[in-house]
Formats: C-alpha cells, structure tokens, sequence
DNA sequence: CTTGAAGCTATAGTTGCTAGAGACATTAGG
DNA sequence: CCTAATGTCTCTAGCAACTATAGCTTCAAG
C-alpha cells in the first residue's frame, strides 16, 4: 500500500491533483491507515495512470470520466470509445491548424521588426489594423473554443 | 457614439467581455449617457479592435496590457514589443510541437480501433498501459503549461 | 403608451488544477 | 525514547478569461 506521496511520485500526478481527483469523483476514496491517511493499491495506481495519460494526450477530465466507465464494463462495445478518441483527435487537429496559422501571421510580425521605435513597429502595426494581416486567411474565432 | 451592444457587435465581442475588459483595466471606464449606459467613441473601437486581434493570436491579457501600454508611447523602442511577440511565437511553436505528436498518437489509437467489445479495444489498452505508446517519445509535461 | 429588447450591477460558475494556513501523523537520527 | 523534519490532513481561496444568472432600469419602435 502506497502513501498519497509515493503514489504521486509513481504516477507522476501531484499530491493535491490526486485528493482533487478523489474530490470530484474520478478516483474513488481511498482507504485510510489508523492516523487517517491515504492508502492505494495496484488498483487505484493503474486507474491514475490511466487518467493521466489520457490528460497528457489532451482528454478533459469530463471525457476521462466516460473512458473509466467504459473500462469498467470490458464486455460492452468500444463504439462509445472510439468516438471519444475520434473527437479528441477532431479536436486537436482543428487546435493544430489554428496554432499553424497563428504561427505563420506571428512570424509575419517578428520578422519584420527591424528594432525602430514603436511608432513604426510592425508588432504594433499588425495588431492594430487588422487589415494589415495576410488577406488570403481569416482569423480563427478564437484559440481555444468553449 | 455607440452602445456596447453595438461597439461589441462592430468589434466581434460579446458585451459581457467587454465590461469584463473594463472592469479589469484593459479598456478605461467608458463615458455614460444620461441613463448611466455606456457610450464609446472612435477610440474605443480601435483599442477594443487591437485586443481582440491580439487575443485572437493567443497573447494572454497581461501581454495585452503590455502592448498596449507600449503602443501609447509611441516614441519610445519598439524593442519590448518586439519581445513580447517573439515569446509568444515561441509558446506558440513549442504547442504546435507538442500537439503534433499527441495527433499522432491519437491517430494510432483510432485506427486501430475496429468496433470490438471494449476488452480489447485498444483505445482503452493505449490508455491503461503507456508502455503501449510508440517506443520513441516521451509525452509531453502537459498539454498547456501553467 | 406599452411592450420588448438592450442595458445596468453584482454574484457565482466554468476547467483543472495550485497555493496557503494550521493541525495531526509518521519516520529517521541521535 | 525524544525530537526534528517531513508528510499528510482539511478547508478555503486563487489563477485565466471569460460566461451565466438574477433582478432591476432604460431605451426605441409601433
């Protein structure tokens, strides 16, 4: 049986995320020693590195819920599974080309400032007049949507 | 002179942001008609229009603030400015990085995925066991860093 | 002159944690 | 065995950047 501690260390989660988890329902509580502290199993090990590695590929925590609960019913079809990667993966693909624009209009902008002052700096120019912007794109409606 | 609703309209931002953006300093205090509703003139228009830009390309309000305050001295090097666009290219850049790879390992699991009971759903399997990622990578520290 | 849209303030909620305070538990060294 | 240093406990509040709600007032059109 792992402390909270060792736990995290073994995950690589931080202590307070691992109570956060506990708090909201993602991990179950946790066993308790005689002085009232966590104790974890292989279990609950596998479980957070479940959870972590489905936050470290960009997974919320709400679509996590859902993959755990279909882990926990090995019998049923993956379908529910497959559409939440499916989504996921949707969602970084639009993620991606809007950073690749973002990129190539910020390059714009680097490379033109040449170190003048701000009156003629193209950072302030680009920002201020939309129009300055290459014409052949629109901007996305915003970096990270709702 | 417009009225928010309208200034927001002009400018692409729901009216909420907008007293959001004064209350936090972003935008000055608007001037009040004889109901206390807010008016705004030309110059409100522009700064507003220069925060959503800015935005748009992922600048945080804090580096707004900044380049804002930068823009209102227009005599003074434009070398901060040109700072401030350079990190946020970098931040930029290194998301695009970090996306690309989890596009990737996204793009494996739902692949493979070929509508199986959840037991062996490698969705699920990918998720349980990291040593089932491709052997060459490491995952990234986290999606989007504090 | 009435009705409905748009505006006002103030507060609370969102996501995914992170930080702090102040008290109790455990462990390593002497 | 005692003490000091960690580790853990609960609880509350804070972060970004808004968004939503409630309950009110003001404005513009018919």
């Amino acid at each position: 049986m792992l402390t909270i501690g060792k736990l995290g260390k073994a995950a690589g989660v931080k202590v307070p995320t691992i109570r956060y988890y506990e708090q909201i329902g993602l991990l179950p509580e946790a066993e308790r020693s005689a002085g009232n502290q966590r104790l974890y199993g292989h279990k609950a090990q596998e479980r957070l590195a479940f959870i972590r590695h489905a936050r470290d590929l960009g997974f919320t925590l709400e679509a996590i819920r859902d993959l755990l609960s279909l882990s926990d019913r090995p019998d049923q079809s993956c379908a529910a599974a497959d559409a939440i990667a499916k989504a996921q993966l949707a969602e970084v693909e639009s993620r991606l080309a809007r950073l690749t624009a973002l990129k190539a209009e910020l390059e714009r902008m680097v490379v033109q400032c040449a170190g003048g002052s701000i009156a003629d700096c193209p950072v302030i120019e680009v920002l201020s007049d939309h129009s300055l912007c290459a014409t052949d794109h629109r901007h996305p409606e915003s970096e990270v949507p709702s």
